[in-house]
DNA sequence: GTATGATATGTGCGTAGTTATATATGCCTG
DNA sequence: CAGGCATATATAACTACGCACATATCATAC
C-alpha cells in the first residue's frame, strides 16, 4: 500500500488534516499518485492503528472538529524503510493503447479522435508544467528548509515533461500514419 | 472493467480457452494490459453471464476438459461500442517517482540504485522489442488476414520504444544530477 | 521411478480503490 | 435571503485485482 507511504512523506513536511492532505496531493504528487477523500480518511485511520501517526483534535464550537495528523517516530522509521526498499513495479494498464491495438476494428475517424484527445491532454499538461508547476517549485525552493527538497521535486517535473512530450510526439506520428494510410496502401 | 474488453478483442481474432488467453496476453498486449489466470477465468464467467461469449466444452477422457470461448453477436457489438467510446483515463501511479519526490530523505546511493534499476529494466525492454516483438509482428503481418491488424500493433510497439527510451534518458539525467550534486552545491 | 514443467480448471480471502451518500458550518455572490 | 462553494468529517456498497491454494493429467528429463 503506497498510499500510506505517500501520506507519511507529505505529513513529514508538516502535520495536516485529511482534507488538507487532499489539497496537498492535488498541487504536488497528484501527477504520479493520487487518492480521493474517503480513501485518505480510511488510510489515516489504518496508519493511526499501526502507530505511524498521532492525532491532535482541534475542537471548534459548533463546527466539526479538525483532526490534525502528524508522524510518530515509528512512522518516520517506516517512511525511511519504505524509501530504501526497491520500488514496486505496478503492471502497466493503458486503455488507449488497448484501443489502438484493436484499432483495425474502429473506423479511422474515431480512432484519430481518441489519439487527438490524448495528445491535447498532454499538450495542456506541458503548458501547465511551465505556467504553474515550475514556478510553484521555484517559489518553494526559495523558502528556507525546502531548497534541498526542491531539487528532487524538479526531477519528477522533468519526468512529467519528458513523458507528455513523448506522448504528444507519438500521437502525432500515429495520427500521420493512420491518416496517411488513405493515400498509401490503405 | 477493461479486462473483459481486452479479452473480447483477443477472442475476436480467434476462439481460445482461458489458459490459452493467458499465453496470448503474455506475447501481445501484456506490455500495456495484463491479467493473471484466476482473474481471466472469473472474467470469462462474467462475460458468459452477460451473453458476450459462448463456450464449447471439449471433453477429453480422463484429462480435464477444455472450455473454448468465442465471441457472440452481442459480444462483437459490445466490443465495437467500447472501442468507439473515449478511453478511460486511469489515475497515474508511479512508486518510483514517489520515492524520487521524497528523495531528500534517502541516501544518494540508495536512490541512485532505484534509478539504475528502472533504467536497466527499460534498457532490457528496448532490446526485447527489437529482438523479439518486432520480428513477431512482422511474422504475423506476413500471414493472410493479419496484415491490417499488424499496422496497429506496430503503433503500440512504437509507443513502447519511445516510452522506454524516454525512461532510460530521464534516469541517466537524474543520476547525473544526483551524482553531480557532490561537487556542485551539494 | 521421480521430479519438474506445461496444460487445464477453478475457489477463497484479502487489499486497494471508486462512487454514492450523510452531516454540518462559514463565506461569498447574485 | 437563496444558492453554491469551500471546509471538514466520515460510512456503505461495490468493483477490480492479486496471492495462496486445490485438483488433475501428460510429457520430459534425470
Amino acid at each position: 500500500m503506497s498510499l500510506s507511504h505517500a501520506i507519511l512523506g507529505l505529513l513529514n513536511y508538516r502535520p495536516a488534516t485529511g482534507y488538507e492532505l487532499k489539497a496537498v496531493f492535488e498541487r504536488s504528487i497528484h501527477f504520479f499518485w493520487n487518492a480521493n477523500l474517503p480513501q485518505i480518511y480510511r488510510t489515516l485511520g489504518d496508519m493511526l492503528d499501526r502507530g505511524w501517526l498521532e492525532v491532535k483534535v482541534e475542537h471548534r464550537d459548533g463546527r466539526p472538529s479538525r483532526k490534525v495528523y502528524s508522524v510518530t517516530g515509528a512512522g518516520r522509521e517506516e517512511l525511511r524503510r519504505w524509501l530504501a526498499a526497491p520500488p514496486e513495479v505496478p503492471p502497466p494498464r493503458n486503455p488507449l493503447l488497448l484501443k489502438v491495438f484493436f484499432g483495425r476494428q474502429i473506423d479511422r475517424a474515431t480512432l484519430a479522435g481518441h489519439l487527438r484527445g490524448w495528445r491535447d491532454r498532454h499538450a495542456a499538461l506541458l503548458a501547465r508544467y511551465d505556467r504553474e508547476i515550475a514556478p510553484l517549485i521555484r517559489q518553494y525552493a526559495a523558502l528556507a528548509g525546502a531548497e534541498g527538497d526542491a531539487r528532487y521535486w524538479e526531477l519528477t517535473l522533468d519526468f512529467g515533461r519528458r513523458f507528455s512530450r513523448m506522448v504528444v510526439d507519438w500521437c502525432d506520428a500515429a495520427l500521420a500514419r493512420i491518416t496517411g494510410e488513405e493515400q498509401g496502401r490503405g
